[in-house]
DNA sequence: ATCCCGAGGG
DNA sequence: CCCTCTGGAT
């Protein structure tokens, strides 16, 4: 895709929303980073019904290893892969404690080391809690990317650096929950409703751009 | 490449 | 029944 359609791109994205956000339930940085964890492979929805009650008596990595990991799975029970979530956000919280005076920090380098988070949840953390222009490819972002031609590559990282690349300044920040907002409710895995898609006659996917 | 893994939609 | 949902560790 060119760049002034890439521009037009954005600027369409930015029309329809001008305050992109993410839709996780959050109340501080540890609770969105906790809240980013539990959403791998999870829906939105799914994640904050169950931090509902988590975070009304869970908002600090102490709170959360006095919970304990039991309890913790008891609260993350109706979320795919509870198992091994609830081990990494105790681990997770217990070395915040230890090596980061229980404050999540903001480098994308020190977020990876965390048990559980890899590029794509620290890159949301970067972005959503310190306003960094981070472009976390999840599996919305890489399928929106690949679809359209904005940024089309065969992994997740090739995605990314095309996305640092061509993204115009104006809208890096909000890059990321445009795509992911325009993936979950437009550009669908299964049924693309490209009939009430601002960006058909931009994508190299859309039907009617292909005739 | 494989495992983890429940809820919701079609 | 099948697929998908803001992945990460081995």
């Amino acid at each position: 895709m060119k760049a002034p359609a890439i521009f037009e791109f954005f600027r369409r994205l930015a029309e329809a929303n001008p305050a992109p956000e993410t839709e996780l339930a959050y109340v501080n940085d540890y609770t969105l980073l906790v809240a980013v964890v539990l959403s791998a492979q999870a829906t939105d929805i799914g994640v904050n019904k169950a931090t509902k009650r988590l975070f009304e008596t869970v908002t600090t990595p102490e709170a959360m290893v006095a919970l304990g990991e039991e309890g913790l799975r008891a609260h993350i029970r109706t979320i795919g892969l509870f198992n091994t979530k609830a081990k990494n956000v105790i681990a997770l919280s217990e070395a915040l404690i230890r090596e980061h005076g229980g404050q999540v920090p903001a480098d994308r380098d020190a977020l990876e080391r965390l048990p559980g988070v890899g590029r794509k949840t620290a890159n949301v953390v970067m972005n959503t809690a310190f306003g960094a222009e981070t472009f976390a490819v999840d599996t919305h972002i890489f399928r929106v990317c690949n679809r359209t031609g904005l940024a089309p590559g065969k992994t997740v990282l090739a995605v990314e650096r095309g996305l640092e690349k061509r993204v115009p300044k104006p809208f890096r920040l909000g890059a990321h929950h445009w795509l992911i907002l325009h993936g979950r409710y437009v550009c669908k895995a299964r049924r693309p409703e490209c009939w009430r898609c601002p960006l058909a006659d931009l994508c190299r996917f859309n039907p009617k751009t292909l005739a």
